[in-house]
DNA sequence: TATATTTGTAAGTGATTACTCACTGAATTA
DNA sequence: TAATTCAGTGAGTAATCACTTACAAATATA
């Protein structure tokens, strides 16, 4: 990996979080990057590989997010380290941006690209399973739901207190 | 309102909840409306007029839906009835068309209009105040980062069950 | 009926789009 | 050292973008 590769993701990335991905034109993110507008083919093909680059690169980083909760077996502190999980979102500026990308794209491109919860899923189904609940599943369909209805709110409402919601949601379940 | 204005809005609208605003050219409209492009511009100015004119539509019938909620005093009858809207997005392909536009724009421009959804809000506390709730502020809000993230899965993830999750979330709720 | 206004069109406009191509200069390999 | 690959550039390309303009037909008004 060149440094000019790398700031071309780096650019490409801020900029597809920021506007989206079609609004973003190659010759914006050749300036960003301060490279010329061709290597961005010479390194991707086209502007699709870009995106599928970045993608790519962002979903080592959530794997490594998710295996914390995945490989937890005290079921309390899967749903713990869950709400955790949500608020941490807001970490730094880089994975901000690609968590917001992430729902950008989705919407861009109206794929939910289900399957990368899956393990998340199954880790709080287990969990519920495990407290007792009536409906383990549904439970844990419920609480994935939740975070994206925060991710909704926190990327595009100003202003807005997860930490509080969080907290809240939180103590709703006894632990 | 001349037919083919009408046309227009109707063309624009499903263009724009399918593929979005930016990337919808007004050329693809005026084609999927049979209408020249020009007529585009001199009815609504540009494409952003457009834009405009078609959300401003929808907010008319948004005031509608919310209204029985609003006007609703028995307290269960107003949580009863906001998860009856809630599975009501699904509706009518025009509804559903407007519903998901809402979302997409949200996300491609970044504006969350809260101001919208303050009297819904307002409702929703005021009935869990009546319930003795008590933080009925925050469980308000949460219902309605639900509702986002349940408008997420409906519209993204194919054979996503709405219904199911929604009388889930209802039943936790004893009413 | 004569005039003015509105509704509509076709053929443009310059700017921008994603992408290509011919070409360097540096590094790697044979 | 000679040949080849790799990283990078800058000036192109046709197509498409939002939007304009000049003009015709229909409609409303006097």
């Amino acid at each position: 990996m060149t440094d000019k590769k790398e700031k071309i993701l780096q650019a490409a990335l801020e900029l597809f979080a920021e506007e989206g991905f079609r609004p973003t034109s190659t010759s914006k993110i050749a300036k960003k990057a301060c490279v010329s507008e061709g290597l961005i083919f010479r390194h991707f093909g086209n502007k699709d590989g870009l995106l599928e680059a970045i993608i790519k690169e962002g979903e080592e980083q959530a794997k490594i997010l998710f295996a914390d909760i995945v490989l937890e077996t005290e079921p309390k502190e899967v749903i713990r380290k869950f709400f955790e999980l949500t608020s941490k979102f807001v970490n730094t500026k880089d994975r901000e941006d690609f968590w917001k990308l992430q729902y950008k794209i989705k919407w861009e491109m109206e794929i939910y690209g289900e399957h990368k919860m899956e393990p998340l899923q199954l880790a709080l189904t287990n969990a519920f399973k495990k407290l007792g609940y009536e409906k383990p599943e549904l439970e844990a369909k419920l609480l994935l739901i939740n975070m994206d209805g925060l991710a909704t709110r926190f990327y595009l409402q100003k202003n807005f207190d997860v930490t509080e919601l969080v907290e809240f949601m939180h103590n709703k379940y006894e632990l």
